[in-house]
DNA sequence: ATCATGTTGTACAGATATTGTATAAGGAAG
DNA sequence: CTTCCTTATACAATATCTGTACAACATGAT
């Protein structure tokens, strides 16, 4: 799984960069680069056969990630152990990594215990208030539009965590966090508009990727009313990604004359229907009128899923308040929980 | 110059091109090229029956993937490896971008004709009606709903041509003709929306790669209006990308309030606007209010152009409509040709 | 405080590699 | 005949390699 999420960024395994590049790149003088290397063993570079060093994608950022401890103000003698710590962890969290995609196959295919794995992997969540540190680390990055300590940190991330947890425990929550702090301060909106393009970037990437990989079922992923949902639908959709299922998303705009002619065409196995956060409510206008609009979608959305052959999932703010209406065949409502949704999901699908 | 014409012309209908031709194009010494052949085997033009050197379009594109490698930092003795590499990896993150880069090599070795260089590198768009074809097979992608197909053609497509020009003569007007489909005939209104937002994953990954890879000054793209834009934003920024600029882009909802605050943090070199195309003129409220808007937006354009201490472009529909009123000293307006574009941007940050 | 020792970035020197370009001699194109 | 292209060899300017050394500074013991 890490392999195939991942590498958005590796753009080479092997190692191309000669020491020139790398020393331009991390700002760490060649002749120092060598001593590290020769002093601490901080990395090894191939070699061409004539000697010459070649960096890859990897050992620069071996590179900066020194460079980060540094500045924490560990010392370069010491940087070695912090560093084989960390590798241990990571080694342990490609571990839980892989047994993760390994139950992503079992998912779509036979499996009756999905409840104990399914639990337990969501259990075994390895965080605290290690959420909060990233949170802090994320924020950071972003107020001083640090793209390249960003994509550092989400690869760190993404390589540690499952997506799941990622989305619903930090990503989504700094994604928030930022547009509180747009709408009390306009002048800082731009690091929410940064934040927002890069996971939109970076997701979207992951999006694609997986979806062409996948070989589970097909879901149309679509959202209605904030047109600024684009990211938080494929937040909520990472789950389902994960667990093998080629999901397409197709945005907060279509109008729902237009869904049943889409599905057909797209020969889809399900339709999900997310509704955002409320949020700012978007357009300061109507206060009630927001509310019989929603009911107004509530009822579109039943005729749609009425007319449709599969199974219509609804997710997001509004289930729990219309929860009640909805009794559909096959108009089914998603709780909060990943976990649930995906139970539900499967089971729902399974049955087709 | 007439004798360079006539032996350009026939030639490049025929695909084949001599040496002194390619040399021109991609701005690598002759001589160099030969070296590059005999010492690595980068390449392996055809020959006429008496050795004479005949390039295809594809012997270019890999000089330009050559140039690009050589661009990101690795070494020309490695540079075949690399080749190897990427084209192993069928992977979406590795997309090769091919466009010149002659930049760099122009500044080691001494060239005058920039100019010619990149007028040329256009002019020599390799297509005609090919791009009908493409664009009819893409939209029957679209149609069906067709992810992995679509991916194969833009595959196919990215790794053929220069990206400018696919922008250009491809995407974008396959992109207007399904937005004009779908408000003609609502029930489509999902293709429009599947390939919107193919193409905001595809390209938002490559600008996100890219931009981290890239070495080139820093330019803030953002938009103003239609909040769909995104697409268009990216689609205007390739031409950019290729050439080694890191671009951030902010997206089309950043109040001109959040802009000075944004670029002191960001740490930009360059700020562009980008105003989409009109289009559906968005809300059909206001037909005046539209354009007094407009001006609105120019004042503060032109406030906020004024406040800072960097270049500001501005580019799209209304830089024809109010083009006389830009005589600002750092806001600097640019027209709709890529080339042109470039050699502004180019000049003017070479400036700084 | 003093002296010894360790750390760390950088410098130097001599050897080898890399890489763009130059030259020479001859064939090909027009 | 002149210009371009071919190959092969050569060359010069950098880059990089290794190993040793040094200077600035920190640490620690006497």
């Amino acid at each position: 799984m890490k392999e195939n999420l991942d590498n958005l960024l590796p753009a080479s395994e092997e190692g191309f960069y000669p020491i020139r590049t790398v020393s331009e790149v991390t700002g760490v003088n060649a002749i120092t680069l060598r001593a590290w290397e020769r002093r601490y063993g901080l990395f090894k570079p191939e070699r061409t056969p004539k000697g010459h060093r070649l960096y890859s994608q990897q050992d620069i950022l071996r590179i900066q990630q020194v460079l980060q401890l540094l500045e924490k103000g560990v010392s370069i003698g010491r940087v070695s152990n912090a560093l084989k710590n960390e590798t241990e962890l990571e080694d342990l969290a490609d571990i839980t990594m892989q047994s993760n995609s390994g139950k992503t196959l079992n998912k779509n295919s036979h499996n009756k215990n999905n409840d104990n794995e399914l639990t337990k992997q969501f259990k075994e969540a390895p965080s605290e208030d290690q959420w909060k540190t990233y949170s802090e680390k994320l924020l950071d990055a972003v107020n001083s539009y640090d793209l390249e300590q960003l994509e550092r940190l989400h690869h760190e991330i993404f390589s540690l965590y499952p997506l799941e947890i990622i989305s619903r425990s930090l990503l989504r929550p700094v994604l928030t966090d930022l547009r509180n702090q747009a709408e009390q301060l306009q002048s800082l909106s731009g690091n929410y508009h940064f934040y927002w393009q890069f996971l939109q970037q970076r997701i979207g990437g992951l999006f694609l990727k997986s979806t062409l990989q996948n070989r589970g079922k097909k879901i149309l992923l679509m959202a209605y009313g904030d047109s600024k949902a684009n990211v938080e639908l494929m937040l909520f959709g990472l789950p389902l990604l994960t667990h093998g299922y080629r999901v397409v998303v197709l945005g907060s705009d279509i109008p729902f004359d237009a869904i049943p002619m889409t599905l057909s065409r797209a020969g889809s196995d399900a339709l999900i229907i997310y509704s955002a956060a409320p949020v700012s409510q978007a357009s300061p206008e109507s206060d009630q009128g927001g509310s019989t609009q929603t009911t107004e979608m509530m009822v579109s959305i039943k005729a749609v899923a009425d007319s449709l052959k599969m199974p219509v999932f609804i997710a997001g703010e509004h289930s729990e308040a219309e929860s009640k209406e909805l009794d559909e065949t096959n108009l089914v409502q998603l709780t909060d929980s990943a976990i649930e949704q995906l139970k539900v999901i499967d089971a729902t699908l399974s049955k087709e």
